[in-house]
DNA sequence: TCCTACGATGGACCAGGTCCAAGTCAATAC
DNA sequence: GTATTGACTTGGACCTGGTCCATCGTAGGA
């Protein structure tokens, strides 16, 4: 946790009570948060963080490799601070809640050159979706 | 083509002139067309049509499984008419490009039961990403 | 040809997100 | 400890993608 508050410290990131919010809210639970949840629990720590604020930061992080945005459905991206461990997602069809998982096998390995269209292919997410046990 | 047409008529579906061309819109490029760029193609062959029609019908043709939805950015919902041939999806990280990609092996096969948390898991999505050869 | 329920219209509205000018303050220099 | 300054924050306007709704129009059956 302070590792990662140190972590970025280190890459030069001037430390802000507001930032040190944000980041602890993400570090804190390791759920899939909208952007809205994380300005509502930052809003309990530091009643007068900006919206904007919240987005800047996110945005950092994200840009920094700390946190990866998913985005499972059309509506509110969601930041996941497990960015550094690599796995994919799970995703409930009815109530949204979303797992982490490490499939087997290198889907990577599995797109033949045939089917790249000359695509120089960098990565790939994988969403596999159900109904979780609580809306079964 | 007039198979989507017939297929949609036999299920019932009231044909409106509105219809017709946002069927024929998709089912005509088989590219994936966000909800404006089929309002867009639809105006010039029906001035009058409205953007609600549109999103209505999109929705309508989902529902009935005619094309599948994709949000491969936080942005704006692509519509895909290749329902009918399974698919995962390449996408250009810079321009945003869509190729429709046939990767080898069972992704599904490849999430072990003790990954699965205990949901009833019915399907998977793949997002490769790239740069394309154009951008590169 | 008439009737009517289903579909279309457009304009208001909403959610999620971005932008910006002005004010604030963390970190450095002294 | 104080001054300085450029990076950070703020709040509100604004934008995009999408939904809703009251009203009007029309496809298709009788």
């Amino acid at each position: 946790m302070s590792d990662l508050l140190e972590r970025l410290r280190g890459r030069g990131w001037r430390m802000t009570a507001q930032r040190r919010v944000v980041a602890e809210v993400l570090d804190g639970e390791h759920v899939h948060l909208t952007a809205d949840e994380v300005l509502a629990r930052a809003t309990t720590r530091l009643p007068e963080i900006s919206r904007a604020t919240v987005y800047n930061t996110l945005g950092e992080l994200v840009s920094l490799g700390e946190v990866t945005e998913v985005t499972t459905d059309g509506r509110a991206k969601r930041y996941d601070p497990n960015a550094h461990r690599p796995h994919h997602h799970l995703v409930c069809s009815r109530c949204g809640a979303i797992r982490d998982v490490h499939p087997d096998g290198d889907p990577l390995a599995d797109l033949p050159a045939s089917e790249r269209f000359g695509f120089a292919v960098s990565g790939v997410e994988m969403t596999y979706r159900g109904v979780c046990p609580d809306c079964a």
